[in-house]
DNA sequence: CTGGATCCGAGACGATACTG
DNA sequence: CAGTATCGTCTCGGATCCAG
């Protein structure tokens, strides 16, 4: 099972977790797993998302059952989005991811710099096996 | 903190998570979790993607110290890739996504359907003037 | 306030050809 | 085998305007 796929091409849970592997869906469950937000609640928390994306990136979540829209008829128009009970489970795994990244964003970023700066001073591909750990 | 930004703009996490937002960086940790693999033994494990995009994906997992590439000059020549201890770290976790994925693959390609459908009987909300993927 | 529609540039991505 | 280079396509994503 070494050589074989690990997500066979016709699996359809390809489809399933091309809708995950996306930043805006990653923050946006995470941000509804706090409480239901409606739109432009959001779009303030998700810092830097633009309207359309927001708006994409719901729709998708909403096809796939991840999330709830409810729209209130009131005065000014009200709809408010939460997590289903499949957007829970969803959401602990991607929050898992949120908080690996935080935890080891430092050491991400020096592996980054490391990488840069060998780039730069090596004009021929870098071929050395054995790691040069600075 | 219910309004509080989730990923602040300017928080590092956030470079770090969009390496990991893509769908063949998470198929190369999860491949890479079995045992290491050499560049085409990928290619054919992860169906589908191209080497272009394999060979960007790898680089930038490589980049982020998630991942050890190992050149052995052999006659044919022959390169490895490995996972670091970070990249174990992030193994685990993109794996539970996909594992997460294949569970519940089938209620989710329901909901799909279900809001397709919804949605093609739907002249209420608006003019039916566009819907992605006609 | 919640979003859809549209225009447009930048970058993603695929296919092919070529190098070591 | 393991890539890089180039080119063309196409989707993504941002900005703006507009409607319910």
């Amino acid at each position: 099972m070494g050589t074989s796929p690990v997500f066979p091409a016709d699996c359809p849970s390809r489809t399933v977790l091309e809708v995950l592997a996306n930043k805006w869906a990653l923050y946006v469950l995470a941000a509804l797993r706090n409480r239901p937000c409606r739109f432009n609640e959001l779009r303030r928390i998700l810092q830097g998302v633009t309207q359309k994306m927001l708006s994409q990136t719901l729709r998708a979540l909403e096809r796939d059952g991840l999330i709830r829209r409810e729209v209130y008829p009131t005065a000014p128009l009200r709809v408010e989005y939460s997590l289903t009970d499949l957007g829970v489970g969803a959401g602990k795994l991607t929050s898992a991811i949120g908080d690996w990244s935080k935890q080891h964003a430092r050491e991400i970023l020096a592996a980054r710099g490391e990488y840069d700066q060998r780039a730069d001073a090596a004009p021929h591909p870098v071929q050395s096996v054995g790691r040069y750990q600075a």
